[in-house]
DNA sequence: TTTTGTACCTATAGTTACTATAGATATTAG
DNA sequence: CTAATATCTATAGTAACTATAGGTACAAAA
């Protein structure tokens, strides 16, 4: 049986986290201690394994439950499953597009300044006068 | 002198976040009517106008302050202003990068499901096991 | 076996940048 | 003058944690 720290060695998972993923529902609660400790065990370490690698890739805490609650359904179609990996690739997608184009303005606003005094500063006068981008973010 | 929807509606910043800039002191607190409205003028127009532009390219409040202190002081040099858009675009490229590379395990996560049932699906497969994943997120 | 140091417990508040709600008052158009 | 709309304050909710306080449990050394 593993401790909270013990299973927050092996994830990389917070304990404080660990402890609020139990909050949401997202992992059980364990079992305890005569001392009222959490003990884990193999399935909660690889559930919140799990929780951490969507996680990283940036999959939200809702998308996440739905594929734990998928994936107890070992013979049920992947279909769903799937459609929340496409999901989150499209708005991962979105996102890389948006702040693509903050960085053009930004490199575009940066370069715009040569070091003058404030009055003159291309960064404060382009924040000031959207009229001077070049797209409508 | 402009009511706050007035401000709103031209600056495209919602009521409440024109009140929530007031108490987190981006914009001073406006004169009142004699029923106690908000009453703006075109100075603060213009303030709102840069906040919101700072804020549609990413800036977090924080530097938002930090330009709007600057801007307060013509003669000074802009050495700080350009360091912080800086500092925004470089941290805009971290994000993008990241943002890319978990893109591209989002793709290979996808295509590697061909619409199984759960238990052989690779979307399922690659969360619970990062030793599938091509780079260290 | 006792001490000591770390880990753990709960409950609560703070983070960021808003957004939503409720209940009361002000303003404006007809 | 009345009705509709806008505004007011104060408070709570959002996402996903993180930090703190005050107290208890556990494990290894003395
Ligand atoms: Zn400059
Ligand atoms: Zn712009
Ligand atoms: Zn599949
Ligand atoms: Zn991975």
């Amino acid at each position: 049986m593993l401790s909270i720290g013990d299973l927050s060695r092996k994830t990389g998972v917070k304990v404080p986290t660990i402890r609020y993923y139990e909050q949401m529902k997202l992992v059980t609660a364990p079992e305890r201690s005569e001392g009222n400790q959490r003990r884990y065990s193999i399935v909660e370490l690889e559930r919140l394994t799990f929780i951490k690698h969507a996680r990283d890739l940036g999959l939200k805490i809702d998308a996440i439950r739905e594929l734990l609650d998928l994936s107890a359904h070992p013979e049920q179609p992947c279909a769903d499953a799937n459609r929340i990996a496409e999901d989150h690739l499209a708005a991962t997608r979105d996102r890389i597009a948006q702040l693509q184009r903050l960085e053009a303005e930004l490199v575009r606003i940066t370069e715009g300044c040569h070091g003058d005094s404030i009055k003159d500063c291309y960064v404060i006068q382009s924040l000031s006068d959207h009229a001077l981008c070049q797209d409508g973010h």
